[in-house]
DNA sequence: AACTTTTATGAGCATAGCAGCATAAACGGC
DNA sequence: GCCGTTTATGCTGCTATGCTCATAAAAGTT
């Protein structure tokens, strides 16, 4: 009986981190943060954002934990910081390839 | 080098899967769902949910392929059909609680 | 201190999504 | 057929959030 009733709290706490993975813009970050520790120039560059909205979302992330940053200068190096995200991703990915495979073979048979 | 740049159709898949997982009615709704099938009825009381609020939420949850539901006569028996949510927020669940843990262990710290 | 570079933030706009009300649609019983 | 029960859906308002512009804050240089 896994996860039987959880409380209100939790149910938010659950749903507030889906959140931060429900928009393209930060799960892309988080892939190119993922590739190895950057600055946000080479964010902007890579992603085509502006500034502030990298700024934005960034800080929302660092909020839950899962970049981290350190300074260099002037700039800031960002970097991820959990591979929970990727897990995650990755079990997802999967089953939407699955979830697609059979809605084909669905297709096959009708 | 897992996850390296995926493409913006995945990552707006991801994302839009997550958005799913991101309002704590849904997860609610899963997991009652979870304990077993059972009709929109129970899920009001339950829930304490309006109707149309719930029928919304749970075909948002069945084109995702979340659930299922099976007529009986005028009613329909919903079923949680992906075990998938609960690993997710196990997996989550499991990361709030030692980044809890570390803060308190920085704040003793201090 | 003044100036440059880099990042964060306040204000405003536009849009997406939730929540409720009313109503339509599906199903069964008569 | 009509009526009652159960679920889905159109419409509406409202809130939250993404996104941009402009500007402030932080850090280094001279």
């Amino acid at each position: 009986m896994a996860l039987a009733a959880p409380s209100p709290q939790l149910l938010d706490e659950l749903a507030q981190f889906f959140r931060l993975l429900s928009e393209p813009a930060r799960l892309q970050l988080l892939c190119e943060l993922k590739q190895g520790p950057c600055d946000v120039a080479a964010l902007i560059e890579r992603t085509g954002f502006s500034q502030s909205h990298i700024s934005r979302q960034l800080s929302q992330l660092q909020r839950a934990g899962l970049v981290s940053c350190q300074r260099d200068g002037v700039r800031l190096i960002y970097r991820a910081e959990d591979a929970l995200v990727d897990d995650l991703c990755e079990l997802v990915q999967t089953r939407l390839r699955t979830r697609l495979e059979s809605q084909l073979a669905q297709l096959g048979k009708a």
